[in-house]
Order: C-alpha cells, then sequence, then structure tokens
DNA sequence: CGCCTGAAGCATAAATTATTGACCGCGCTT
DNA sequence: AAGCGCGGTCAATAATTTATGCTTCAGGCG
C-alpha cells in the first residue's frame, strides 16, 4: 500500500511528535529525496531518533525504506506526468528531442494505416517469390537507397532480389520475370510515368506488384496488387522529409523483421550471414 | 531520465566490472531495494568501492541515490502495469509496435550520450568547413549507406562533400586536405585500422577529424577531435542491427536539422533545392 | 623499456541509521 | 497525595552504510 495512505490513515492515532512528522512527509514528500533521517528530525527540531522510530512504527524497515517507498508512490502517481512536464519545455531537452516526437507522430500513424493483413500478405509474397523466383526492386529519386538497402537485407536472408534505379535498365530486367515475382516499387509522391509503364508491365506478366508510395492516392498506388503506404507530415519541407524517410524505414524494417521471423531456415542463414560480415568487417 | 536507459546506454563503453555491476542492476532492479552497496559488491565478487564509484560515474551523487532512482523507475514502470501487461499480450498491436519500442528506447539512449555540446560543436565545424574548405567522409560496411546519404545532404545546403567508400580512395582524397576541413569517418565498431590510418593522417594534416562509432572505447573514436556515440541493443542481432541504424541515422538528422537552422541562406538554399528535385522528379 | 593512464581494491574516514538507557510528564491506583 | 506504570522523547552511542584517499596493477604509447 502507498506509504502516503498508510500515514494519512495512521495519524489521527498518533502523538504530537508523530503527527508533525507525518505532517511534513505528506506536504514535502517531493523532498524527501534530499532529507536525510538527521535533517528531516533538525527542520522539525526533534530528535533523530524520534523519525527513526515513527518510521518503524509504521512498519517500514527503517528511514531509508520508507524514504524508498515513499519514492516509488510519487513516481507512481506522477506515471508519466513528469515526462511530459519536461517534454512541455523543450528549451533543455537533449538535442533531437523535437525531431523525434515528430518522427514518433508519423512512425505511429504508418503503422496504424497499414493493416497487419496488409503487411502478411507483402510479407507472404515476397517469401513465396523469394522461395522460387525473384524479387525485383526499383527506387526513384531519395528513396533509392532505401530501395537498395531493402535489397541488400533481402539477399542476406537468401533472397533474390534485383534493385535498379534506373527506369529504363529495369523495364530491360522486367523482361525476365515469372509468373509469382515480386515487384517492389518505390516513388514518394508516385507519379513517374516510368515507374507505372513498368508495374502495369509486370502485372501483364503476371508478377505481383507492390507498391510503397505516400499515403496520398497516386498513379502508382493505383497499380498495385499491394500497397504500402507511408505517412509524414511537417511544416517543415526539411523536417518532412526526414520523417517521410524514417517512416519509411521504419515500414521496411517491420517487413523485414517479419520475414525473419516467419521462417527458421532464413533466420539461421540471416545470422549466419551477419556473423560473417562481422568477422569481414573488423579484420 | 530513467536511470535504466542510462544505465543501458553507457553499458557499451564500460569496463569488465563496471558492466557486471550495470547488467547485474538492469536483471535485478527489483531487487535492489534490499541491496545496500555491500551488498551488491559481494554478491558480484567486487568491491564496495568499485559499486559507489559506479554510480558516481553515471552522475548520481552516490548508491543511494541510484538506488531511488532506480525505485523510482520501476515504480513508473509498474505504475500503469495493468495498461502495460494488456497492451503486451494483447498481440493485436499493430505490426511493428515491437520493434517501434526498441527503437525508441535506442533513440533516447543516443540522445542522452551525445551532449548538445558534441553535437553543437560537430554542427559548427561541418559549417564553418563548409563555408571555406571541404567535407571529407568515408563510411564503409554497414554505414556506408548512411554516410552516403549524409554527405548528399550536406551537398543541398550547399557544403562541399566528399564522400567514399573505399578506404584506399579516400587516402587519396585526403593529399588533398587543408587546413579547417573536415573529415566525418563512419564505423559502427571503430575498428578498421585502415579508417585509423586515415583518421590520423588527416589529423596531421591539421583537419578536424569526427568520427560516428558505437558507444565502446574504440581505437577509432580515441582518435577524434569530436566523437558522435550511437548507443542500440537487443539480444537478436537483426534487430540490433536495425535499431542501431535508427539510431545512428536519427543522430545524423539531428546534426542535420541544427545545420538548416544554423544559417538561413543555407536554409534557403536547402528549400530551393528540395523544391527543384521534387519537380525533376515527377516529372 | 620506462612512462603514463585508468581501473580496481584496501583501508579508513565520514555519514547515516538504529538502539539503548535515562528522563519526564501524565494518568491511574491505593 | 504519594507511588507506580507507561508511553513518549531525547542524548549518547553502537552499528551499519557510504564515500574517499592511497596503492597496486595492467595495458597502451612513445
Amino acid at each position: 500500500m502507498s506509504p502516503l495512505v498508510k500515514i494519512r490513515s495512521e495519524r489521527d492515532s498518533m502523538s504530537a511528535v508523530e503527527r508533525r512528522i507525518a505532517d511534513f512527509i505528506l506536504e514535502n514528500a517531493l523532498l524527501l529525496r534530499d532529507y536525510s533521517s538527521q535533517q528531516l528530525a533538525n527542520a522539525l527540531g526533534i530528535s533523530q531518533s524520534s523519525v527513526v522510530k515513527f518510521t518503524q512504527k509504521l512498519g517500514f524497515r527503517g528511514y531509508p525504506d520508507l524514504k524508498y517507498s515513499v519514492g516509488e508512490a510519487i513516481a507512481r502517481d506522477n506515471g508519466d506526468a513528469d515526462n511530459v512536464a519536461t517534454a512541455a519545455d523543450a528549451s533543455d531537452d537533449p538535442p533531437g528531442t523535437v525531431l523525434w516526437r515528430r518522427k514518433n507522430e508519423a512512425e505511429e500513424a504508418t503503422r496504424l494505416i497499414n493493416s497487419r493483413e496488409t503487411v502478411e500478405r507483402t510479407v507472404q509474397a515476397i517469401d513465396a517469390a523469394g522461395r522460387s523466383g525473384k524479387v525485383f526492386i526499383i527506387g526513384l529519386g531519395e528513396d533509392d537507397i532505401y530501395a537498395r538497402g531493402f535489397a541488400l537485407k533481402l539477399s542476406l536472408l537468401g533472397i533474390l532480389a534485383i534493385y535498379q534505379f534506373d527506369a529504363a535498365r529495369m523495364a530491360a530486367n522486367i523482361s525476365t520475370a515469372q509468373p509469382g515475382d515480386v515487384l517492389l516499387a518505390f516513388s514518394e509522391h508516385g507519379k513517374h510515368p516510368g515507374l507505372c509503364k513498368i508495374a502495369r508491365f509486370f502485372h501483364e506478366r503476371r508478377g505481383q506488384v507492390i507498391t510503397v508510395t505516400r499515403h496520398t492516392s497516386n498513379p502508382l498506388r493505383a497499380l498495385a496488387d499491394i500497397a504500402l503506404v507511408v505517412s509524414a507530415h511537417d511544416d517543415l519541407p526539411y523536417i518532412q522529409s526526414l520523417v517521410y524517410q524514417s517512416s519509411l524505414q521504419h515500414l521496411l524494417d517491420t517487413v523485414f523483421v517479419s520475414l525473419c521471423e516467419s521462417d527458421d531456415t532464413r533466420h539461421a542463414q540471416l545470422v549466419a550471414n551477419l556473423d560473417r560480415i562481422q568477422q569481414t568487417l573488423d579484420s
């Protein structure tokens, strides 16, 4: 039980000195952290032993025990209140805190708009393609590095991933596509005509098209069998760009983790690959 | 800030004994209530003074202060224990929620260990180099895409950034370095001898060396004029890797945003560049 | 190889906490 | 009214706990 509640409940049956101690603790619980039993006694003009006896009467092992309990109680009551409070006056936050909040909002929003089912279907499609076929990946503009990063990760899982950042070359690659293969197309605004053309072409060859775009209605997304979407907003364009990228990254990471955990073989292969890379790098 | 997060974040840069203390506290935070510094020392077979020094290094006033803080942290976590519990086994979280929590912890820890001052100095060094000199950027292994992404961003700000992912070529580039130039070296584990050699060489040419590594003590970091550090942990290696990357990204974003906001000219240039790119892509 | 730095322990000082025993005032009994 | 018991308080002190200074040792570097 909360020590503060306990103190209040017993207050009525206390002696005068004890009651003064009780009142002091109830009123200054926050300050207690910095008080030793001696200091508390001085503050009230009483002896230190009275303080200790007070705590023992209440059933604590001693003064430090009471102090610890009061600390817990305050923390519980405040819950995350003080986080919120300190968060409000942002001036002396560690650097990056504001940005971090923006990112969190966007990542959360992104999580909410991609249903479990969408993610699941994505994972299954890539998994299936990885077993018997190929995964084509294309990302234009700023998305290219994320596309490329994802392609690298897939290859760590033993999935054949073909990455291109050039629409024309990708068109050539795609002519080798088989039914069951997957095309992952990244485009923030989904407006690139070349990319749309590729998606259509891929679709004709009976491949599954997965698009990754901003959460707007856009031509590319309209062509998708599965559409992953990213939410990210900020008034400042350069912040918005960072926020978009981190949400995109998080979405991809989510898919990747699902993929890892969908299958023990893949998982084992990944761990082995990571180890190997680590050793190569450190040498 | 939560002492447990703090302990985790600093764990990497600790000595063996300190790390054992850290692990013990992280694993047995609940038992801490009943441990004096001496008992804790006995449990680990180390000296009591090591325990006290450990707490002081972390910025606490002493052992009781740490203990009190841990008590608060536990209480906060348990405070809404029912909420947490129901949320946890409600497996109908949106996908990616667990990963997101991991990332958040790591990003928070990373924010804590890079002081405002460190970030400021980094920004100023890059800013100065951007005006009258060059910024060299090298990233090996998995860090390369982050190094490259950062180089691209700098160039959007009108800062001359020279990116390489190859130690040998970078060595050649560096021979053109002038005093006042900056070298940004990325390496998760900071153990690559070639990179260290480059950093030393660069230092001789009176350039500022900024390193970005995991928050361990490592040879590369030791050579730095300014050391940015990343904290990231998870039991599963592939999760840890994702978490590391997102913390790294966030750190870089933080620096980038500071850079943007340090100067109106740069800011304007950036906005113009972003617009231009956008139009090019959508066409 | 010698120097330096930092980590860890030992011994000890300082502080905090817990207990003891004495004193006081109050109410109750005789 | 005097004596007695009792709870409450305190000063003194014992016990425990925490903090610090000093020494030693090991690893890195010139």
